[in-house]
RNA sequence: GGGUGAAUAGCUCAGUUGGUAGAGCGCCGCCCUUACAAGGCGGAUGUCGGGGGUUCAAAUCCCUCUUCACCCACCA
């Protein structure tokens, strides 16, 4: 088996961290220079690049460590030009002068994945602009004033009446002294706004493609900076595109242009790293023509060759396919894969995996000055390589033969475009082979406000302080420290001290892990929960502590390693219940319910290995007259069970289960080295005993309901208290006969008897347990209308239930059309119910009576 | 505009093919019973978002509405 390891280098978001600090200390990364700025980042890298996997290992996951690989190691990098170089050659990645969307604050096109919208308040201004002929006016809307500086045409719907006359003449672009055509075009509206649209190619995708269809000139009005650049009318030149927006409404406004002004919300644009409005702009960029290698990623998933958990991602997916734009792959940065292409003094340009390579393959002279594109690729372009390029790819690697396609891809929901989508792309292209067979995808953790955990928000979780602790003071610092934007300072300090008003405690790898995986159900968010963890840790403790029960017990003594033994009723039951939750578990780990499987775990760890098991040891083991044989058994199964039950949390709960397997390991007659080379179990039929098991869940009734008595009486454990049993099947006698010792340890009895058939019974607490009941005498321990009171709660009980299924009997077509034994289960439900509540009836009276 | 998911105990969440609603935390009693008080024992708590429908039977299947979250999309 191998875990890959690895991470990616966050081209956008780590060139952004460099250069934040370079501003804090006075540079600037021009300043600095192409090669300096990237041996900073490389330095940054080595610094903090470390927290990733130091988290990853305190959290114990059990990665390949060797194998370790950064997108922007030598290997990786190699398969970064050989994809580029070979798609190219193929013609599946092209360069060409596009809108593309363009983050004024980076200076960098960014794919349309890393655009997020949302809807902000904006308004919607309509300005008249003159029509040539000076027969009046049409009026525009538009949410950007500014962009009209570069209009090329004004568009009304080729169907409507109100401006069909208009079609083909010419207006006057107000403020410019260019004069626009009006044309027709589908893309309008006509319910929307005035019906006219004005059109700037060079800003605004829709316009694009209706300059492309009409042919309109592209007028370009914006700096990279989104600036207003040299190129527009003199007195907007050099403003910022906000600046120079209020100064043209102003300006349309002095000349009686603006009809009005509307409230209106629309959906703002921003990068996803810088938060800035981009703007469509127009650059040469490079660019992966998709389509033909979404065609076969679809028909992978469509034909199961790879699966995703839960399956409904797979539609997600499916849709997202269907529409795929092409994906530009360029950006201007320096961190990142440099394009390998090179231009000549002409502007000529030649892709190869390096110059050398260039020069030879076109024949190009050696003093032939050749300058390498300036721009690097999409991080995302390297990762979609990840499960062959860290296996050595394009070498055909022992390890590639071994390891690929690999089984399993664990991601969250949030990059299945970004990074599954285009890994499955990739690797069917370079490999024709599947990357993975499955997806398991899971949910994001959220903040107990259910937010997302973000660092500019301030309510991120560092595992490490949920395993060691952190106090108050320290949470803040590092929660309001190297923020973007400080001024939510105080309002992260609130809540903080809200949410962690003694910072947090240190509750251990283990119990993190397992609130995990038992909040991890079905790919939903997790809200984190603090309380769930404290269970957790909780958890641990039990497991320790049964622990320190056994190693008690079995310290010195026989454990049945090589000598005779002999395994007793609860032995037999809880090796019964052993193999349940062995194929529980197994269950949820291979269906990727991992809350299935940590419940299973923590269900038969803490309530029936414990809660039962570890009780039912305790009155044979201190019988200074029980059979050696059985004692031994007894030692025996608490070991072994302890074991088994290590070795099947051990995924779940590394290093406790590792701690404690190390003090146990030599009672079961192991020597390993450690736990994780151990098998993992597996359930065994032949290790059933459904009648030993019935027998023990019988004693547990019992047990359960004197137990009842005891707690709704008050009366201290301390004291012991008799127990009389009437009615009841030869199978209740005998269960009570041979477990007597069980029964009287576990409930605090200090006799049992049965009534005889004739023998009126002394007035008693009493409580029904199927045919069989249960009777505690009151004399001097239990007070008359205490019981009065618990009676009559159970009675109203047992008149709602009887109510209910009577109800259900009743009705003919239930009896006529439900199965056979749907019907038998219920009539026999009935005959308890009533057999009770006669019995607590007949009580009843009789302590009333008193 | 299209799509997905969610709504169950005070809180965080389970509930597999329809067949008596569950856990943890919290809450209420009693208890330091020599593994564990971060514990033990007992207990209370739900018109399963609303309304329809299918069915002998619905938290579960269908329709519809409400609320919330998320994703996708080019409406000036």
């Amino acid at each position: 088996t191998l875990w890959q390891m690895g991470t990616d280098h966050a081209g956008i978001a780590t060139q952004m961290v460099v250069e934040r600090q370079l501003t804090a200390s006075g540079e600037t990364r021009t300043g600095l220079g192409r090669d300096a700025f990237i041996e900073r980042v490389w330095k940054w890298k080595e610094e903090s690049g470390g927290t990733i996997a130091k988290q990853l290992r305190r959290m114990g996951s059990s990665v390949d460590w060797s194998r370790e690989r950064f997108t922007m190691d030598p290997g990786l990098s190699n398969a970064v030009r050989e994809v580029f170089v070979q798609l190219f050659e193929e013609g599946l990645i092209y360069r060409g002068k596009r809108l593309v969307n363009w983050d004024p604050k980076l200076h960098t096109a960014i794919s349309d994945l890393e655009v997020v919208s949302e809807e902000e308040n904006g308004k919607l201004w309509h300005f008249r602009y003159p029509l040539t002929d000076g027969s009046g006016h049409l009026v525009v809307a538009t949410t950007r004033p500014e962009t009209m500086l570069g209009d090329s045409a004004v568009a009304v719907h080729p169907e409507d009446e109100r401006y069909r006359h208009l079609i083909g003449q010419t207006v006057q672009l107000p403020l410019t002294g260019r004069t626009i055509p009006v044309i027709a075009d589908d893309y309008v509206d006509p319910e929307f706004g005035s019906g006219c649209v004005k059109i700037t190619p060079a800003h605004d995708f829709n316009d694009y493609e209706v300059g492309q269809r009409h042919d309109l000139p592209l007028i370009n009005i914006f700096t990279i900076d989104a600036a207003i650049n040299d190129g527009a009318p003199e007195p907007y030149r050099g403003m910022d595109r906000y600046e120079a927006r209020e100064l043209i409404v102003h300006d349309l406004d002095a000349l009686g242009l603006v009809e009005k002004i509307e409230d209106h919300k629309l959906k703002v644009p921003r990068g996803d790293r810088s938060h800035v409005v981009v703007e469509p702009f127009l650059t040469d960029q490079w660019y992966v023509h998709t389509a033909p290698l979404a065609e076969n990623a679809s028909r992978a998933v469509e034909n199961g060759d790879i699966e995703f958990v839960p399956k409904n991602w797979e539609n997600t997916y499916f849709a997202w396919m269907r529409d795929i734009q092409d994906w530009c792959i360029s950006r201007q940065l320096w961190w990142g894969h440099r394009i390998p292409a090179w231009y000549d003094a002409e502007g000529q340009v030649y892709v190869g995996r390096d110059e050398t390579e260039v020069r030879e393959k076109h024949g190009l002279p050696a003093d032939l000055v050749l300058r390498q594109d300036e721009d690097v690729l999409d991080t995302w372009f390297s990762s979609a390589l990840w499960t062959f390029s860290t296996l050595g790819w394009p070498e055909e690697t022992p390890e590639l033969a071994r390891f690929h396609p690999t089984t399993v891809l664990v991601t969250g929901f949030d990059i299945i475009f970004f990074w599954v989508a285009r890994m499955i792309m990739m690797t069917l292209h370079f490999r024709k082979q599947v990357p993975f067979r499955q997806v398991y995808v899971h949910g994001l953790v959220r903040d107990a406000e259910g937010q997302k955990m973000s660092k500019s928000k301030g309510n991120v979780l560092d595992p490490l302080d949920l395993i060691d602790g952190i106090s108050l003071d320290d949470l803040l610092a590092k929660r309001t420290s190297n923020m973007m934007q400080p001024q939510l300072a105080k309002k992260i300090e609130k809540s903080t001290r809200k949410h962690f008003p003694e910072g947090i405690a240190p509750y251990g790898t283990d119990a993190l892990r397992f609130t995990f995986y038992s909040l991890a159900s079905t790919g939903r968010d997790i809200k984190f929960d603090m309380g769930r963890m404290e269970g957790y840790r909780n958890f641990c403790n039990k497991l320790w502590n049964a622990a320190r029960f056994v190693l008690m017990n079995v310290e010195g003594q026989d454990c049945g390693i090589e000598s005779a033994y002999e395994l007793g009723l609860p032995e037999r039951w809880i090796l019964t219940r052993l193999q349940d939750a062995e194929e529980a578990v197994a269950e949820g780990i291979r269906t990727y319910r991992f809350d299935l499987a940590s419940r299973a775990l923590y269900e038969f760890i803490w309530h029936e290995y414990c809660d039962w098991y570890l009780e039912l040891s305790k009155p044979l083991l201190n019988d200074a007259l029980a059979a050696d044989a059985l004692k031994t058994g007894t030692r025996r199964t608490l070991v072994r069970v302890l074991e088994t039950v290590l070795r099947l949390a051990h995924p779940f709960l590394p290093f406790i289960t590792e701690e404690i397997w190390h003090a146990v390991k030599p009672f079961v007659g192991k020597e390993g080295a450690t736990i994780m080379l151990e098998h993992y179990p597996l359930a065994d039929e032949g290790k059933r005993d459904p009648a030993a098991a019935a027998d023990v869940e019988w004693v547990r009734r019992i047990i359960i309901a004197a137990r009842n008595i005891r707690g709704e009486m008050d009366i201290s454990m301390a004291r012991k208290i008799p127990l009389l049993l009437r009615s009841g099947s030869e199978e209740d006698r005998r269960r009570s006969r041979e477990n007597e010792s069980f029964l009287c340890s576990l409930a605090r009895l200090d006799s049992i008897r049965w009534l005889e058939p004739d023998e009126e019974p002394p007035v008693s607490a009493s409580q029904p347990v199927e045919g069989l009941e249960l009777m505690v005498p009151m004399a001097g321990l239990i007070d008359r209308d205490a019981e009065i009171a618990r009676l009559e709660k159970q009675q109203a009980k047992l008149d709602k239930n009887i109510a209910g299924v009577r109800g259900k009997l009743g009705n003919e077509r239930f009896v006529e059309n439900a199965p056979a034994e749907v019907v038998a289960t219920e009539r026999e439900r009935l005959a308890e119910l009533e057999l009770h509540l006669g019995r607590i009836q007949l009580q009843l009276e009789k302590i009333r009576s008193l």
